[in-house]
DNA sequence: TTTTGCAAAATTGCATTCAAATTTGGGATT
DNA sequence: AATCCCAAATTTGAATGCAATTTTGCAAAA
């Protein structure tokens, strides 16, 4: 039964292809899933994200079998794959190992930030701070999120930097959450320690970098819970 | 064409499979690369593996996928698959990922261990240290391997041992010759980070611990550098 | 002897097929 | 009406088929 084209051709780009099919659908995918297309826990149906990305089962599969090595997706032997769904567990040691990530980025900031560097995170972590006077509660994430990214950046460990962004990806929904259901008593105190990590990364003090930006992901997480569980009473 | 069997049976085992063949065949492929069956930088014969596995292609190239966004593995499109042979930046980069795990694993360490636990591992850091005296490196370079892996155990992030077990295996082959070239300049300090581990430990100070890990692992890195020049000189 | 051209062979990427497992939807039994 | 049973339909996991690309082998030209 092929009722749809088979070959999806694509007259657009008669250019050399240059990505395989694979890695496209790969990442397709994997914003597909993040950006919440898909419920928490809820089952993902092959045969038709076959029809919507015009493909056959197999690079599907091959791509269902990569994320559920990188933990955001579940594949139930013989009863398909669905949404891996986070308990409060897996939630504390997701962020955890994101504090493992981002305190081994500042560790190694230190060691290579150039002045030309740190003044810029520096101006970003003052944008942050305005947005923070003026309960700009979008830009002030946005801006945060900037200055983690910065410090990933500045590390110049491409592996790092491949989990931490892998890792990120799977968080970002429940992280999102979080953010709307702050009330605001975990913000300022979020600021004071951004205070800290750009105290420590003038000083370039690896282990004193490494330790905030550790327990300022825990304290996030903790934050995160605490929504999460306001949400389920 | 099929000359063997399609069908590998396993009559040993009539009880309920369990396992999928597609994680038995990313566990098989995944030893067979790590333990050396494939020169660092050769091609992978798929067709010939299929054959050796006993299985089709398409289980295979699904492991692949997985190992090659492990980084274990390179896909070159149209090309096929090569072991991912690793330049001495890539060496560094990857050493001091690992010691961001092991850092994070000491410091969640200090948070949960038993007065039990700590006895487990000071007996172990005891055992390495007669192993030491005695010239026995086969063992000690065991029993070193045990007290990592006990201190990531205890941390009890499942999420951290999984990425670091496989972060580990794809270190394997490069860790294991570096200990053949060790001269013994590196033992003795290594010895002497170790019992600045076991205080940190005895202590729970997960600052002095994650620091102290992740130097150790930096130090440990740069003896393989240093092996790795030596055997490409 | 080395380089070039090109057709045959092999390999790759993806689609399709097929058998086995699971789910579904009545109808028979209580 | 509720429960159980079982056959049809669907879905899954893996093998196979097929077109496109790459590699190989070899003969002709320089």
């Amino acid at each position: 039964m092929v009722e749809f084209a088979t070959q999806v051709e694509n007259p657009a780009e008669s250019g050399q292809q240059e990505t395989s099919l694979h890695s496209e659908v790969l990442e397709r995918l994997r914003d597909y899933i993040v950006e919440g297309n898909i419920p928490e826990g809820g089952r993902i149906p092959e045969r038709q994200l076959c029809e919507t990305f015009g493909i056959s089962r197999t690079p599907l599969r091959e791509a269902l079998k990569v994320l559920a090595s990188d933990g955001l997706v579940e594949l139930m032997p013989n009863r398909g794959a669905r949404v891996r769904s986070l308990s409060a567990h897996d939630i504390k040691e997701l962020f955890d190992l994101m504090g493992g990530f981002e305190a081994l980025a500042g560790r190694l900031a230190c060691e290579r930030i150039t002045e030309e560097q740190f003044e810029e995170v520096l101006s970003l972590h003052t944008e942050m701070y305005g947005h923070y006077l003026r309960d700009d509660r979008h830009h002030y994430f946005r801006t945060n999120q900037l200055i983690h990214d910065k410090i990933l950046e500045i590390s110049g460990n491409s592996a790092l930097i491949r989990s931490a962004r892998s890792l990120s990806a799977s968080l970002r929904r429940v992280r999102y959450a979080a953010n709307l259901d702050d009330k605001g008593l975990r913000w300022a105190e979020a600021v004071r320690e951004h205070e800290q990590i750009i105290d420590a990364l003038r000083r370039r003090d690896a282990d004193a970098l490494a330790s905030i930006l550790f327990h300022h992901l825990r304290n996030k997480s903790a934050a995160v819970l605490r929504s999460y569980e306001e949400a389920y009473r």
